[in-house]
This record gives C-alpha cells, sequence and structure tokens, in this order.
RNA sequence: CGGAGUGUAGCGCAGCUUGGUAGCGCAUCUGGUUUGGGACCAGAGGGCCGAAGGUUCGAAUCCUUUCACUCCGACCA
C-alpha cells in the first residue's frame, strides 16, 4: 500500500476527549474515530489490527475444535424472557420495539441464542460436544463508557459456547479454552494473568478472568509471588489473621466523646486499628442488615451479596436516618449490642479476636473488651474481607501482591442454568434425558486491542507486536523528488510486496520529519527509510522497538525484515 | 444516578468578567521556495459560537431551560 493513497488521518495534538494513552494513541494515529460517547469506528489501519486479532482469536479456537458461526446482534425478547434474563439484566441492556410492538433487545451476550440454536438441533449424546464461536458486534449500556476502546457501548467481542454431556466434558472444554487464551494472549504480544473471579451476573460457579497488566486497568488482581495463586480483589478468599492468646477481660463501657471514626477511637483509647470492629449498614433487597469487620478492614461488596444470596443491585447503603429509630443504631457509634430487627454478619476474623473495641450504640460510648460468642453473635460469619496488598496467599501464606489490569476475555463453567431454564436436552445412551452441560468463554476483541497498547506504546506513538502490526514494513522515502531514491524505495516496495511482506510505501510529499513522526505514532515494526545514500544502494534499517538505527544494504535489509516478522509471528 | 468540568472551523484553543455582529495555531486548497525528525513565503476557503427561549436597539458574551461530551464516584463483562 501507497500511504499517498492509504486513508489516513494522524492528530498532531492530543484529543480533548482522550486521557489515558490507549485511547490517546489510537485516535492520534487516525485508527478509531469516535460516532457519540462509547461508540467507535475503526479506520483502514485500526481495522487491519482488529482483523489481525481476530484471525489469531480463530486460529487458536479452531486449534481447540471449535466451529465459527455468526448470529445476529438483533434477539427477540421471548429468549430473554425464557431464560429469565429479561427482567434481571437491568438497564445495561439496549431494549427496543419494532412496529408490531414486539420487544427486541440488542445483544449484550449471546447465551440465549446459542441455547436456542442447540437445542433445536441437538437431541442425542451423539452429537455432544459441540463448542461454537462468533466474532460478532455486543451492545451494552454502559452506565458511563470510558477510556475509548475499553468501556464502550457497542464493541466486538468473541463468544463461544461449549456444550457437553457432564461435567466432565464440561471440565475439559473449560480447560480447552483456557490453553487457548492463553495461547491467544501470548500471542497478541500481551502480559496477562489469568485470575479467579467472581462469575458476576452471568451466573455459574467456577471461571477465571484473563487480565492485561495495566496501570490503567480497571480491574485490581491479587497474585501470590511464590505459588500460582491469582484472582481478582473481590474473588480472593483471605486468611483469617488469629487474634493470639491475649487474656479475656471484662466487658467494658468507655466514653469517647466525639470519636466517629475507627482513627480516632483507636487513638483515644490507645489501641491499635486492628483492635477495633467496624459496622457497615446496608439494605440488602429492603431490610436491613450489619456487617462487622475489623476496623482496618475493608468489605468486599461482592462477598456480602454472595453472602446474602441476593442481586448485586439490591444491595444499597441504608439511610441511617431510616435505620436508626428501628434497629437502634447511632450513626458514628454502631456496635453489635443492643441491635434489633436487622440481621447481623460477621467476618470471620473477628471470631478469633479478643477484646474489641465496637461502637455503643449510644452517643459518644464505645465498649471494650468484647468476644465473638461471649458478647456477640452473627447470623452469618463468613469471610467478607476485601483482600490487601501483604495479606497472607491463601494457599501458601506469602504475602500477596496486587496489581491493576484490563479483562480482556473470560472463561465461565455455566453448568446447566441455561440448558434448563430453556429446556435444551440431550438423550444418554440410556435414553435418559438430561440437560446439556454448558460452558461460556468471551473475549473482548475491541478491548484487547485497547490493552495492546496500553503495554505497548512510548512517548513517540505506538510500538505493534509483528503479530498484530496493520503492516510490518514502512519504508520512508526521504525526498520524493530525488529519482534514485525513489527508484530504490520502489524497488525495495515491489520486491516485498513479492515476498508477501506487508509494506508501506510512504511515498507522499512531505518533509522528512512528518513521515518519522507519523511512522512512529503509527507503530509500524520496521522503518527501512531510503534516504541520500540511496546512490551507493544503503538504506537505514530502524526497529520500532529499539532505538538504534543502522545502514544496511539493500538486500541486508530486506531479508532482515523478512526474520523479524518471521520470528514475531512464531512467538 | 450523585459530584466536578467543558461545548466557538476537521483538531487544539483565545474571546465571555466589562454586550457592538468572531479570531489564533495546526490541518485543507492555490502558487513558489524547500526535503534526514511535525519547513518557509504569499494568497484562499471553511463557523447561524451545542440547542431553545428570554433580557436588550444590539447577545459567543447576561438570564432560564435543555442537550451533548469528559473526568471522579455508584454500577457493570
Amino acid at each position: 500500500m501507497k500511504m499517498s493513497k492509504m486513508h489516513v488521518h494522524t492528530l498532531r495534538e492530543v484529543p480533548n476527549e482522550a486521557e489515558i494513552p490507549s485511547h490517546i494513541l489510537l485516535l492520534r494515529a487516525g485508527m478509531i474515530r469516535k460516532l457519540v460517547s462509547g461508540v467507535y469506528g475503526f479506520m483502514p489501519m485500526g481495522n487491519r489490527i482488529l482483523k489481525k486479532i481476530q484471525e489469531i482469536i480463530r486460529e487458536e479456537m479452531d486449534a481447540k475444535g471449535g466451529q465459527e458461526i455468526l448470529m445476529s446482534a438483533l434477539q427477540p425478547a421471548e429468549l430473554w424472557q425464557e431464560s429469565g434474563r429479561w427482567n434481571v439484566y437491568g438497564p445495561e441492556l439496549f431494549r427496543l420495539k419494532d412496529r408490531n410492538d414486539r420487544s427486541f433487545c440488542l445483544g449484550p451476550t449471546h447465551e440465549e441464542i446459542f441455547t436456542d440454536i442447540i437445542r433445536n438441533e441437538v437431541n442425542s449424546y451423539r452429537q455432544l460436544p459441540i463448542n461454537l464461536y462468533q466474532i460478532q458486534t455486543k451492545y451494552r449500556d454502559e452506565a458511563r463508557p470510558r477510556f475509548g476502546l475499553m468501556r464502550s457501548r457497542e464493541f466486538i467481542m468473541k463468544d463461544s459456547y461449549s456444550f457437553d454431556q457432564d461435567q466432565e466434558g464440561l471440565d475439559r472444554s473449560y480447560e480447552d479454552m483456557y490453553h487457548a487464551y492463553e495461547n491467544i494472549f501470548t500471542r497478541c504480544g500481551l502480559v496477562f494473568r489469568a485470575v479467579e473471579a467472581d462469575s458476576g451476573a452471568i451466573g455459574g460457579t467456577n471461571t477465571h478472568e484473563f487480565t492485561a497488566i495495566s496501570e490503567h486497568g480497571e480491574s485490581e488482581i491479587a497474585y501470590c509471588g511464590n505459588c500460582d495463586f491469582a484472582a481478582t480483589t473481590e474473588r480472593a478468599e483471605c486468611i483469617d489473621e488469629i487474634g493470639g492468646e491475649a487474656e479475656v477481660l471484662e466487658m467494658e463501657m468507655v466514653e469517647t466523646p466525639g470519636c466517629k471514626t475507627i482513627l480516632q477511637v483507636a487513638d483515644f483509647l490507645g489501641v491499635s486499628t486492628k483492635q477495633t470492629m467496624k459496622a457497615l449498614l446496608y439494605k440488602a433487597d429492603g431490610k436491613f442488615v450489619a456487617v462487622f469487620i475489623r476496623g482496618d478492614r475493608e468489605l468486599n461488596e461482592t462477598k456480602l451479596v454472595n453472602a446474602l444470596n441476593i442481586p448485586e443491585h439490591a444491595l444499597e447503603f441504608a439511610d441511617e436516618s431510616e435505620m436508626g429509630p428501628i434497629t437502634k443504631c447511632v450513626a458514628g457509634y454502631t456496635g453489635p449490642l443492643g441491635l434489633e430487627k436487622c440481621m447481623i454478619l460477621v467476618d470471620s476474623e473477628l471470631v478469633t479476636m479478643k477484646n474489641l473495641v465496637a461502637g455503643a450504640n449510644k452517643e459518644n460510648y464505645h465498649i471494650k473488651n468484647l468476644n465473638f460468642k461471649r458478647d456477640f453473635d452473627g447470623d452469618i460469619i463468613t469471610d467478607l474481607k476485601l483482600m490487601k496488598e501483604g495479606d497472607a496467599c491463601p494457599n501458601c501464606g506469602t504475602p500477596v501482591k496486587m496489581n491493576r489490569g484490563i479483562e480482556v476475555g473470560q472463561v465461565f463453567k455455566l453448568g446447566t442454568k441455561y440448558s434448563e431454564s430453556m429446556k435444551a436436552y440431550f438423550k444418554d445412551e440410556n435414553m435418559q434425558e438430561k440437560p446439556i452441560v454448558m460452558g461460556c468463554y468471551g473475549i473482548g476483541v475491541t478491548r484487547t486491542m485497547a490493552a495492546i497498547v496500553e503495554q505497548h506504546h512510548d512517548e513517540n506513538g505506538i510500538i505493534w507486536p509483528i503479530a498484530v502490526a496493520p503492516y510490518h514494513v514502512i519504508i520512508t522515502l526521504v525526498n520524493i523528488n530525488d529519482d534514485t531514491q525513489k527508484e530504490l524505495a520502489d524497488s525495495i516496495y515491489n520486491e516485498l510486496n513479492k515476498m508477501r511482506v506487508e509494506v508501506v510505501l510512504d511515498d507522499r510529499d512531505e518533509r522528512p520529519g512528518v513521515k518519522f513522526k507519523d511512522a512512529d505514532l503509527l507503530g509500524i515494526p520496521i522503518r527501512i527509510t531510503v534516504g541520500k545514500k540511496a546512490v551507493e544502494g544503503i538504506v537505514e534499517f530502524n526497529e520500532r522497538s529499539k532505538g538504534e538505527k543502522i545502514e544496511l544494504k539493500t538486500e541486508e535489509a530486506i531479508s532482515m525484515s523478512v526474520e523479524i516478522i518471521s520470528n514475531g509471528k512464531s512467538k
């Protein structure tokens, strides 16, 4: 491709709307264009990258026996009503009506559609297992679209669904997909971790998220440097610190004037914040709930929702003015003693702690030397903490580390959730009718593109890994009016094209500086500069990921390009 | 949905406090000079100043309403 003919419009300045590197650089490089908030289009260069990523995904999915299909984005409400999600999914689902007032939605995910296809076409165990996938546009009406491709309302996703006879089959399918995902993200050049995750709204029992490490990621993960433990913080099970052998003291009410926060109380009484417990007040499905955890801890709302077995949106902060009169709690001084008409949850860590300090449910008073069972109890006692840096790894006890990351893929074991609600059954070899056991597996294709840029850029622009680069080589023709240079550049261009190298020739009537800046911004991995030394058949060879420029004979530059590209592809 | 901010040419911005009919840089087009890290000279085109209403002789500027966009939070794969 000749640059003079290509539709690429780069920007010199940072667009006002963009904040993080992937968003800024993709816009500046003219690879994406925004239509409205959270909706982007892909320009020629950007589209090529998307296709590269998709090709990698296809190869790895096919290698595991996946079969590609393509389903509609427009979905009838009936299927969602059948699965029960029409009423559960909430405002994130784009809903619309046709001219006859029938309800539809734009698919945010495709469990219903795939289950529907399979139940109509699969009757026998002989037809299983099946693994179907598609690469298709998804719609989610995000509360807050953000960071360009990172969280958008329209995005491209690879979603696949496995259908097995039994749990064992599902385990195999899951394992296959897990390995496929490792291959895919590795080939895309991402540094990532597969972490245990919470199963969230889609439902299911077992799930891993593939998280590309990035400071601009929206999820937080905890991992162990010593063993293979890695989990999202919302999922990570915490090891309780043991309270020690201190002598159990008599309970005592003490005046703590104006001490509303844990820090103030601990300070005032001269104890560690670890010696205190705090109350968090919620309304769960309309009922009041008090949660007690150690004063220095943070509550993990995902664990709370799971412990209460309620949908996530049914949990809200309690209004203290409303709650106070009913449960007898006092804002800033809430403790476990004397609470009424209120469910009490206690974090398991408090069980072994000795002589705790808590609010007295009386203005300006706290209670010292509270001990679990002797003085207070809970309706539910379980792990409700948010893991923090330095906590013990649940597998081996080593202090854990934390990272932020971008969730680029997720694998789920769905089990029979959808096959039962939607009646997707098969007959086994004993003529027994059984629900198909399902798994689902997603990759955010457009988000992966953003994640790659987050991990591969410098102050001058993007640095595409060979495997996903829109082109592999850019020939920078320094002076288009110099016939020697022009002829040499043309011949290299033709030669590389003949060898099926994806090459772009920058033959624009621009000054060299402009061409260099654009080449850097666009992130083409290899640059061959044809300048004054063209008369001697010498060109300059430069890898985008490295700084140095070397002078090479034309043939050497070509063969080195080919070598670097084939190395890059096989990685 | 709460909090903050911004809407003026394709992009980045000034003008608004103190109303007088819109400007700068980049980009675009024409001509010329230039050609190894975002050139220079001369000229040109492009905006009912987010929208609606109001105040006024007169509104980008003041007032009201509304819409959009961005950030923080809530929520979410």
